[in-house]
Formats: C-alpha cells, structure tokens, sequence
RNA sequence: GGUCCGGUGGUGAAACUGGUAUACACGCAGCACUUAAAAUGCUGUCCCUUAUAAGAGGGGUGUGGGUUCGAAUCCCACCCGGACCACCA
C-alpha cells in the first residue's frame, strides 16, 4: 500500500461492512435504539442523480456519528416504486410498469450499494411488493372501518394527460405535479379520506399545547432546534421539533381561520349562509356572491323559484360556462370578476335590507360555506366584483389616511354607517354584532379550514388496487357497512382481511395505458378478478377498479420497516393474544408491525428529507400515525418529533431533472474519484440545510484532500504508531489543536453544519503537515472524525494503525468505535490575541496569556502601549474604556 | 398578491450571543520540480492610495437611514434573487 486509490478500497470495505454486519442492529436487543431515516425515495429515470445522493448522504453522515456515540442506529432503506410517477415513465419508454419495476430496482440498489451508506439492508422494502401493499390495503380497510375512508361526488382536478383525477396537494399552479399539464374539473365519485376531523388536532400538535418543556441553553437560547427529542418527550406538550419553514408550511395548509357564519333569509324560512372573518364590516354588504356549485344554484335551475326565464338561461349558461373551465383559464381570467345576477335577494339579518345575491365563479364551494358576503368597500376581490358589475360601494369602517379608491380599506378601523356601532372599533363592534346576530339566531361563531379531505383514488393501474367490494344486490336494499354512519354507501363493502393482498391483476402493455375516458383500466381486469363473492349477501359484488394514490404507500412506511424480516414476530392481537405467525397471507394476526420492536423503536428519532413535501408526504403521515393512534395501533401520534430538512441541489440554477437536461448522475464520479470525495464534496458544498449549486470543479480539492490525508498516514516522521498515549513529546501545539478540532466537528456534525466540520478538519491537516507527529491513539481520533464523512479511506487507514495482531485477531471496524471525546483542558489557547479599538476602529493587537486576558487592568495597561492606539489616546482623554473579556479593548475619545 | 428564506471576494462559502470581515476550499497568477506536460509542492490573491521595501493610510458585507463605544449580525424603508402557496372570504 503507498498510493490512494479507492477503486481498491471503496468495494473491499463495502463488502466487508456487510459480511460483518455492523449497520444491522439487533432490533430486538439493541440498548440504545436510535431511529436514522431519510424520506423514502422513488426510482426517477435513470436511478439516482446527485442530489439524491445529497439527501441521503447528509442523513448517513448524520447516523455515522450518532452510532459513534454509541446509538445502535438503524438505517433502513426501500423503494417507493408505486405510483403515477413510475408508472409514467415506464410507459414513456414504452415498458410495463411491473418490468420497469424490475429494472429500477436493481439499478436504485447498485447505485446505494456504491455510495457506501451505513443501510440495514435486511430490511428493506418496495410498496409494489405485495407483502408490502397487502397491509397498505389493510390501512384502507381500517380507514373504512372507522369512517374516515368515504365516497362522494366531487368536483376534482382532472389530469388529462396522466388521465387521473389529483388531489388538491398535487396540483401546482392549475398542472399536474407529476406531468406539468393543465388540469381541468370534474365532477365525479371518488374515495376520500377525511383528514379534515383531524385539522385542529394536526394543528395543535405543530407547537404543542401543554406547557413547554424546553431545554435551553446557558442563555436561556432554546438550542432544541437541531436535536432529536429525547425518548419519552411527546410532541403534544412540547411541540414537533421541525424547521420552522415546514411548520409554518403545514400551519398555512390546514389554514385555520376563525370567524362568523351568518343566515341570510331569502324567503319561506329558506336561507343561505356565509362565512366571514370580517363581521365588523357587515353594515357594508351591498350583495351575496354563491359559488356555481352550490345547493342553491340546482334548486334555482329546478325552477323552484319564480323567476324570469330570460334570467334562468343566463344562470344555466354562466354555471355551464364556469364548471367547463380549466383550472388556468379560471386563473388567467382572475382579473376579471365574472358573475351572474341569480334574481334572488336575501334579507340582512340586522338591517332587514334586501340584498341580492350573485352567482360567480371567485367563490370556492369548498372553503367555508361556498358563499360570502360581499363588502366591497372592504375587501378587494369584492371591490373588484362590484365595479364589474355597478353593485354600490358603502364604506363603514373609517381608517385614518385611507380611502376607497380604486383599491378597498382593508385594515381594522372605526365603524362610520354601521347605526348603533358608528364609533366603535372595529375589535369592538364585532362582539357586539355578534351578541346580536345570536340573539336574533342568525349567526354563530365558525372556524374555517384551508385544508380539504384527501382525495385518495386513482385511476391507474400502477398502484394497490383499493379493497373494496361493491354489491349492486345490497345497494338496492339500502344495506351498509355496519357502522351505518356512511351516508349514501350502501353497498360498499370491505375486502375480508384475510384475502387481502388484493393482488394487482396482471395485465397487457395494451391495457395498462389509461384510456382516457375517465375509467380505470383495471375495468379491463379479467372477470375473474373484477367480480367475486359478495361478503355480505353472497351475491355478485363488483371490485372497485381505482388504485390508491401514491402518497398512501409512503405514509406509513417507517411503521413497517423495523418489522420486516423479522423472526418470531409477536402480533399482540387487540384482545391481548399473542401471535406468532408473521408469513405472507397468513391472516391471523391484525397488524402490520411488531409491538415490541415498534416500542422500542419508533417513532422515528431523526427525519431527513426535503422541504418539498413540507405538505404533502409530512401532513398525510401524521395524519395515518394518528389514526393509527386513535385506534390504538400504535402508542404515539406523531411519527417524526425531530425533522431536518436539507436544500436542494440544484444545476445550472435549475432543480434536476430531466425536461431541462441539468441531471447530473454520480456514477462518473464515484468511478473517477470515488465516493468517499463524492460525499466530501457534496457536504462541503455549503450549509446542509441550505443545498447548493452542483459545480464540479471543486471536486478534485477534495480529492487532494484526501490523499493528503493518506500520505500523512504512510510518513512514518508524522506517526509515533509504538507510543499508544501522547506524552510528554514535542507535539504539544497539535494535541491542542486536535482537540480543538474534535470540540468543533462534534458541535457541527451535532448541528447539521457539515461544510463547517470538514473546514475544520482540513485545517488540521494543514497544521499537521506543517510539523509534528501523533501518537496511535490520536492518529486514530482524527481517523474518527472523517469517518462519517469519507467512511471508506479511514476504514482503510483505521486498520493500518491498528497493531498488527489486534487488527489480525478480529476484524473491528471504526465505524462502531467510540467518538473521541476532548479534553477541556487542551481546548482552550494558550495565549489569547486582543484587539485594540480606537471609538470603535481597529488600531492595534496584542497576545497575552489566557491568564492575563481576563485582567482587567493589565490588559488596559498593555493596550495603551500599543503603538497604533499611541497617537490617539492620551493619559486624560478617553472618556470611557470599554472591556471584554479575553477579546478587546476599545478607548472612547469622543 | 401572500408567506418564508436569502443578498459577503473572480466562484462555493466562513464569521459564536453585536466585538479582528472574507476561515476552509475552488479558480487564477507567479515560482519550483520536469525535455515537456500532468501530478505535486511553495508563494500571492477584497478594492483604492502611497512606498524601493518592511509597511502605512483609507474604503468595503445589495441601497439609504437608525440604534450602539462598536453592526455582515439588531431596527425601519427600499431594491434584487429564490422557494412555497396563491380569488381561503
């Protein structure tokens, strides 16, 4: 061995690590379990590209260090290969899905085999793995069961190039997240989750509603952020322990905003109502806006009312006009506040003025009641909405050096034309003018969420098929899943737990393709497949043919992963019998995940991933956790207290990916300079949580570097191998500073601050290469410290320190020896640099003992000496002197 | 339009809690080694003025103001860039 060449030691450890086993814990053992996992990542085209080993490399970094702390961590690793976005690019290349599976499959784990993460490798996962889906249909089930898992008609997005419906969360701007068409709307039934019962929950547990229990630094700075929550802390009292963008993120999504609903009659004891955050402004409402979906609107078409039947045509085109819109052109034409008279008139509830009340499509059937009340004095799309239309404009909030023109007063004010309330703030007047709308039974406080149920089917092919079981015998006779609360589902019946997997069917290359009528290919599913026994009559009972939505394979996910593959599973069963069987469609047991293991391990103890799914993956798990939770699955409700998310690599200025041609695979890379300098760099690159800008000239410093590094270790007048403690040598400036180095990186690594850690440990190489040796022991230290960073070279060079017949005895990887620890001591300088200041600018420095630096008077004496401060400062004139402590002093002449 | 980040050398970026701005690297330039190149090593590298030189002086963290003995850091206003959400009543 003389030269660094890692093609030879990168595959040899890689091997080795794995014949050893050290990244698989005993799951059922391990004292000091600790939980490292990075969001679950999908097969894109071609495997993965550098900012995928950007995420996944910061999280191993991450494990590394805390198994060196002696963390028995378990880092698992799978393929969330379900889905649309598989599934689209298998058929852009003109591959069936379930063979482009096969290919991805092998790539994605060559791939992550190379950049030589600490995985688990035993238990790893694929969500098109029917022993995986099986239990991804069996949550179906539960969420039937329980009634969070509904039927209804609804207006949805409708992707017609993906030919699927999407749920709001996966539409970005009017197009599909996945293809970047333009949706339009349909309205037609679909399968929801209702995570809107659990909007308040998901809210309250983002900061916690007990009393904090904050651990807080010397200053009182809470240092809390950057640290997993300790076992035993629940996130309901002390909040998630996330970045504050994703938090605030998820707080925005579910969009809580608490207000006043108010009836408005518009004859024969009907009535309409509206939400509103605004009840001060109420005395200004010159008309009622409805959405175009409305109750309302059929009810008029039905010609229930008697109106002109000139108007009833142009409500019957403008609906028709509205709904036939795509999503963009609703948004290109937001300027334009377009809308129709419906000829009604409501009556207003405190002055008992008639109001009419408009169709217009600005309304959102699905954000509060689907109508509002319209001020248009004091709200801007309303005032928008009324110059379009020549509605009246009545201002009755006051505010000073404001006024209605061309833009509405949108602040608090004083009420002005609001009869008993003129004068009154705003805060005020709307207790006021709630008391009396309660009084009357006309109003009544109301919260509003942002946050809709989650739609949860698709009409693919590429996904778990939904198990459930439609019976036209038992819809006629009105029969319904026994809890009975489901409204309009008779008919619908759960697959037995015991079939389940449903299994996909397989099917040709033809008919996988969505057709594009809206139908699920699995309509084309073999007979066979598509009707069986109905569970409840015995009749013929239809499958249902639409697949589950992606974001329900990876929602669960972590729940599962220590219990894969694990022997002599023990299922507590809800009555508290114990199971031992744990095999593929054995049906005897009822959950997913062993009880022990899942105690002990979860939930998970850090979470790293990125901030693109600040809403989406990150809500919907909570969501599942804690339903879960509810039904008493699991012992916790939050899956991730601790979540760090890092930046995003990007490319020429531009996210990866392959429409603009910027994806940069690692492969050349890892071949040229191996990944060891692969992962140095991308670490170096800048702040983890903050990502960077993929250049690749930076690359060959770090591969300097490192073979800095490896000559350092074969030069034997840097190295006193035999001595295995540092003693009284001549080397004392090095201890100090390796000391140092090992305070910092341990606080950086700590803190996520990776290029930082890596700066430090260059510089000591500096310093090393500059003069002196070190002793085994210390050799070893700094080994450790780049371990988590470059695990292959110092594995490599880990071995070579070691005495020969240790290292002959047993093979003991430095990957499980201890983090070194630093000697306070040693830490601190010797000799203390001070700044002198003159009113604040720099005039001079001086060095002083450490001792000497915290003197007062010495370091005074010492600064007026200094000959940039001797033409300033005399005897007499400072006015004041201002000291710190080990680091300044500043004269203050003026 | 809203919310949240961010703006520091030629480049990626450091700078704890307000206390030496530019650590660490990349790039570039010069030198050494070499027949030559690569590799490697050494030196220099924010800007301006001045000096033969060691050096000295001044300016400088998007712009303008403020607080302070002292501001990249705190406050106000503005400009620019990015991310996310966007007719949410």
């Amino acid at each position: 061995m003389d030269v660094y060449d890692h093609r030879k030691i990168e595959v040899k450890w890689q091997k080795k690590w794995k014949e050893a086993g050290i990244y698989q814990p005993d799951l059922r053992k391990a004292k000091k379990p600790f939980f490292n996992l990075m969001m679950f990542p999908y097969p894109s085209a071609e495997g993965l590209h550098v900012g995928n080993m950007y995420a996944f490399t910061g999280a191993d970094v991450y494990g590394r260090y805390q198994r060196m702390q002696g963390y028995d961590i378990f880092e698992p690793i799978g393929l969330d290969g379900f889905g649309i976005h598989s599934e689209n690019y298998a058929i852009s290349i003109g591959k069936h899905p379930a063979e482009q599976a096969k290919v991805s499959e092998r790539r994605f784990y060559e791939q992550l085999s190379a950049i030589g993460n600490g995985f688990a490798w035993d238990q790893k996962l694929e969500t098109y793995d029917p022993k995986y889906y099986k239990w991804t249909q069996w949550l179906f089930v539960q969420m039937f069961k329980h009634g969070l898992a509904v039927r209804k008609k609804a207006m949805v997005n409708w992707c017609p190039s993906c030919k699927t419906v999407l749920a709001d969360e996966q539409v970005e701007g009017g197009r599909c997240e996945r293809c970047g068409s333009e949706t339009t709307r349909r309205e037609t039934e679909q399968w929801f989750f209702k995570i809107t019962e659990y909007a308040q929950r998901l809210l309250d547990n983002i900061d916690g509603t007990g009393k904090k229990k904050q651990e807080t630094g010397n200053n009182g700075v809470i240092r809390t952020q950057f640290r997993p929550m300790p076992k035993g802390y629940d996130p309901r009292l002390v909040g998630l322990r996330w970045p504050e963008k994703i938090k605030i993120a998820q707080r925005n999504w579910i969009g809580k905003s608490e207000g006043t609903e108010i009836d408005w009659n518009y004859g024969k004891g009907r009535t309409i109502t509206t939400f509103t955050t605004r009840l001060d402004t109420i005395f200004g409402v010159t008309f009622l806006v409805v959405a175009p979906e409305h109750p309302i609107v059929a009810s008029l078409l039905n010609s229930k009312f008697k109106i002109q039947s000139s108007k009833l045509r142009e409500v019957k085109s403008y609906i028709e006009g509205a709904l036939k819109k795509t999503e963009q052109k609703r948004q290109a034409a937001e300027k334009e506040k377009t809308g129709v008279d419906s000829g009604l008139r409501g009556e207003h509830p405190l002055t008992g003025e008639p109001i009419p009340i408009w169709i217009a499509e600005f309304v959102l059937k699905d954000y509060g009641t689907g109508a509002v009340m319209g001020v248009p004095a004091h709200d801007q799309r309303d005032y928008e909405f009324a110059s379009q239309h020549h509605l009246p404009i009545r201002k009755v909030i006051e505010v000073a050096g404001k006024s209605v023109a061309d833009v509405a007063v949108t602040e608090y004010g004083t009420l002005v034309g609001s009869g008993l309330y003129d004068g009154y703030s705003s805060q005020e007047a709307m207790k006021g003018i709630l008391r009396d709308l309660e009084a009357k039974k006309a109003g009544r406080k109301a919260v509003s969420y942002h946050l809709r149920d989650w739609l949860i089917s698709r009409q693919r092919y590429w996904g778990p098929p939904i198990p459930m079981l439609f019976c036209q015998q038992c819809a006629k006779r009105g029969r319904t899943f026994k809890g009975g609360y489901l409204k309009g589902m008779a008919g619908w019946w759960p697959a037995s737990e015991e079939e389940l997997p449903v299994l996909l069917p397989e099917m040709s290359y033809e008919n996988v393709r969505p057709a594009g009528d809206g139908k699920a290919p699995l309509e084309k599913a073999p007979e066979s497949w598509l009707y069986t026994k109905c569970p409840q009559c015995g009749g013929r009972a239809k499958r249902e043919t639409d697949v589950s939505d992606t974001f329900l394979d990876s929602s669960w996910y972590f729940l599962r992963y220590p219990s894969v593959n694990l022997k002599n599973s023990k299922h507590e069963t809800r009555n508290g019998e114990i199971s031992n069987r744990f095999e593929f469609r054995d049906s005897n047991f009822e959950i997913p995940w062993d009880q022990e293991v899942t105690r002990s391990w979860l939930p998970v103890d850090a979470y790293i991933g990125g901030a693109e799914h600040a809403v989406l993956h990150l809500l919907y798990s909570r969501f599942v956790t804690m339903a879960l939770h509810d039904w008493d699955y699991l012992p916790f409700e939050e899956p991730f207290p601790f979540l760090f998310s890092h930046g995003l690599i990007i490319k020429d200025g531009a996210k990866m990916s392959k429409s603009r041609g910027n994806v940069v695979i690692p492969d050349d890379y890892i071949n040229k300079f191996g990944s060891d300098t692969l992962r140095l760099y991308l670490m170096f690159l800048g702040p983890y949580d903050l990502g960077g800008d993929f250049q690749d000239t930076g690359i060959a410093g770090m591969y300097r570097f490192l073979t800095r590094v490896w000559k350092l270790y074969q030069d034997n007048s840097k190295l006193q191998l035999k001595n295995s403690k540092l003693g009284k040598n001549s080397n004392r400036d090095l201890e100090r500073s390796l000391h140092r180095t090992i305070q910092k990186v341990t606080e950086d690594i700590g803190k996520f601050k990776f290029n930082t850690a890596i700066a430090f440990l260059m510089e000591f190489v500096n310093e090393w290469e500059d003069g002196g040796s070190l002793s085994r022991e210390d050799c070893g230290s700094f080994l450790k410290l780049l371990a988590p960073f470059s695990p292959h070279i110092s594995e490599e060079l880990w071995q070579v320190i070691q005495q020969k017949e240790e290292a002959k005895a047993s093979f003991s990887s430095i990957h499980v020896a201890e983090w070194p620890s630093f000697d306070e001591q040693l830490t601190q300088f010797k000799e203390v640099e001070i700044v002198v200041q003159v009113n604040g600018k720099l005039r001079g420095k001086f060095s002083v003992s450490a001792k000497d630096s915290e003197n007062k008077e010495k370091l005074i004496a010492l600064a007026r000496e200094v000959k940039g401060v001797l033409p300033y400062v005399t005897a007499e004139n400072p006015k004041a002197i201002i000291w710190v402590k080990g680091k300044l002093v500043n004269f203050v002449l003026s």
